[in-house]
DNA sequence: AAAAGATACCTAATTTTCTTATGTATATAA
DNA sequence: TTATATACATAAGAAAATTAGGTATCTTTT
């Protein structure tokens, strides 16, 4: 995930977010989805993301369906419905922990501010 | 930390940040301001804190200096010159990687909100 | 008086999650 | 024809946490 030491754990959360904006997406897209939405700065590397998106699989969070598209094979993914359960938690814990950053890092931060 | 799973690498600059508004501080009171700051809601543990303060030591960012309290040791740790150097880094790294998150998360955000 | 909890330090084994490197394969652009 | 982009995957190793244990003193509760 880029040259980003900080903050691990957030890949799971990022995926899982982007698969309930667009119903359905395959790896090499998610990857290039989040290149572009953060203009560049967060690469996520493919020894990241696919033992990802295979470990959330195995946790019955995503669902697989192979395309051939121009003699190429996609594998794409989608939420099953404790997959959209997930989402809900996952993103509330994620805006938390923000929110308990800021409160440590910035004493002047109070909500609603970034 | 607490039962955060989400986010980890941001002990360091956490650390680093106290540090640098607080001139000193002894290891037990760094867990006891984030856990007061945050209403219990962010615990360090021991073992992770530890091994970071030691850490930091190590690569030159911390200095310690020991205290007798009631027959109790206490080790303070202060900033060096490069540890003030690095708090400001650290401290723009996690601030944009929070904002590429917004970005990613939230299509809706902008810099300013949260 | 004894037990429990708070204060204060520490380390070791294990787990999780990442980086780096490597491999396969097709299509396109230089 | 060589490099780049697309598309999947895994394996070795590093980094940073969790969990669980250890030592010791002081205070509060039973």
């Amino acid at each position: 995930m880029s040259n980003n030491n900080l903050i691990k754990g957030s890949l799971q959360t990022i995926i899982l977010k982007l698969l309930e904006e667009n119903e359905k997406m395959y790896g090499y897209e998610i990857t290039q989805r989040v290149k572009e939405l953060t203009e560049g700065e967060i690469k996520i590397t493919e020894g990241a993301l696919y033992p990802a998106l295979h470990k959330l699989e195995a946790e019955g969070m995503l669902t697989t369906e192979i395309q051939q598209v121009d003699n190429r094979v996609r594998k794409y993914y989608s939420l099953t419905k404790d997959g959209h359960r997930e989402v809900s938690a996952k993103m509330s814990e994620l805006q938390s922990f923000v929110g308990n950053l800021q409160r440590i890092l910035d004493p002047e931060w109070k909500p609603g501010l970034i």
